[in-house]
DNA sequence: TATAGATATGCATGCGCATGCATAAGAACG
DNA sequence: CGTTCTTATGCATGCGCATGCATATCTATA
């Protein structure tokens, strides 16, 4: 998982997310394994909602994130473009960037929470 | 609702979420109206949401958010106390800094969404 | 050729959750 | 008192969604 950050960001297109932590997680998983249904494993979630938002995550941005090749025993799988490590990457900066810069606040404000 | 920032931030207490925009929303909007009912009907939210949300806002901090009285024909309703109405400034204030600091970043993951 | 393991997809089942309805009880007002 | 409007709570129904299972198809390797 994600180091904890006592926060959540998520990126909005038209009102749907279309980029958050889980996401970003089964990028980096994917990019990792080689393999959809790895990285679903090792995250514990179902093959078929790994596949949809992969599915989603292509059919938001602009180029493919994540290309596949049907086939097993080394023969397919799926890789994570360029192009796609990049937006995971960006995604990734931005979490810092957000939690740096209300760092003071939200260490203020989990002080609040029971 | 909250404007739209083409983001989304949510404070986590132990991994839950203890705030996020819609709790955010619905706080400001018992402050207007005065009572749980009306702020839920002014979201188009059910009543029985509006208040399971009230009652997880109460259990996350320390101390209550919103305190509530029985009755009606304006004798009782609900009211945001000083502690719940800073708790939902500082959030705003929060997505605010958040939104300034991946203002640019954001800008272009946008135009990488179709 | 058989096997293993992958994508891709459909479908039934189930589960969580939200809604809606009902109810109880209280408080102000006419 | 009766009406209105609120909090507070229980419960049944329904809906969306995730899971799980099945299947088809493909690819490399033994």
């Amino acid at each position: 998982m994600g180091r904890y950050r006592g926060l959540t960001l998520r990126i909005l297109g038209r009102g749907t997310p279309a980029m958050g932590p889980g996401k970003a997680e089964l990028i980096e998983r994917i990019a990792e394994t080689g393999s959809i249904s790895a990285a679903a494993r090792a995250m514990g979630m179902s093959y078929r909602r790994a596949w949809q938002l992969v599915e989603a995550l292509n059919a938001a941005f602009k180029e493919p994130v994540v290309v596949t090749a049907v086939g097993g025993e080394r023969g397919g799988g799926a890789r994570v473009t360029p192009y796609g490590r990049r937006q995971a990457a960006l995604f990734r900066k931005m979490e810092d960037k957000a939690s740096a810069a209300i760092a003071a606040d939200l260490k203020r404000y989990l002080r609040q929470l029971r």
